[in-house]
DNA sequence: CCGTTAAGTTTTGTTTTGGAACTTATGGCA
DNA sequence: TGCCATAAGTTCCAAAACAAAACTTAACGG
């Protein structure tokens, strides 16, 4: 089954995964509430390729989680904000960030003396 | 950047997501949160093939999230429960959920008259 | 003019995934 | 006894997704 067929799935949840079902697509989110909007910033605080970032911005643009806005007339620059049908999955990231701190604490690996 | 990189990351999202972060996963745990344990239950349910399947399992038993339970002796079959660490991600299903609900609804496509 | 910035796109090679068949161990039944 | 069914995987191969790094475009600033 490919994931595109999810979004007429019955549950809700897995129409949900349709949308934002991979790691990246929920890192891209957690930078856009932690207030970043731009293809660059995006790109280096996840460390995900530009490949992948340009394609998941896009998806979530189409989706209408995103919002593709023009910040620059010249040169032709465009950010992209949370509309308010992204801004309402923030009880999911913050469940998310809760369930992290709580069990997933950072082993931290001891490289010098 | 790999997947299994982001278990280290100083953000607590990132650490969930490395997890569950892939769409199959979530589905498993739905499926658990439904009531659900055997192997063949996820596999019809969800849609997923027998082979990721088998993976993602086993990555949730490393993880602490599930236990491979064995509930038959003769012959030996195993099944899959959430342990209290699982049972923890209840808030975060419940999220996408409600967003899955309110946002994406069910598009039907007619295709008789 | 020349280097820099920002938002992508392209290319190439590796990994992961999808789909389907196969395996193993046992139970029930004729 | 022999045979079919069940459950939980495993194996194989082709197709799709991904990673890494270089390239493009357009304007800016000195």
């Amino acid at each position: 089954m490919k994931w595109s067929e999810l979004s007429d799935n019955w549950c809700p949840v897995a129409r949900t995964l349709s949308v934002v079902g991979d790691r990246w697509t929920f890192l891209i989110l957690r930078d856009c509430f932690l207030g970043r909007s731009k293809f660059e910033e995006f790109a280096e605080s996840s460390g995900m390729t530009r490949h992948i970032l340009a394609e998941r911005l896009k998806r979530l643009v189409e989706e209408g989680v995103l919002e593709r806005r023009l910040y620059s007339n010249a040169p032709k620059r465009y950010d992209y904000v949370l509309t308010e049908k992204g801004e309402e999955l923030r009880p999911a990231l913050i469940a998310m960030r809760a369930w992290g701190k709580k069990h997933m604490p950072i082993r931290r690996t001891v490289s010098e003396s």
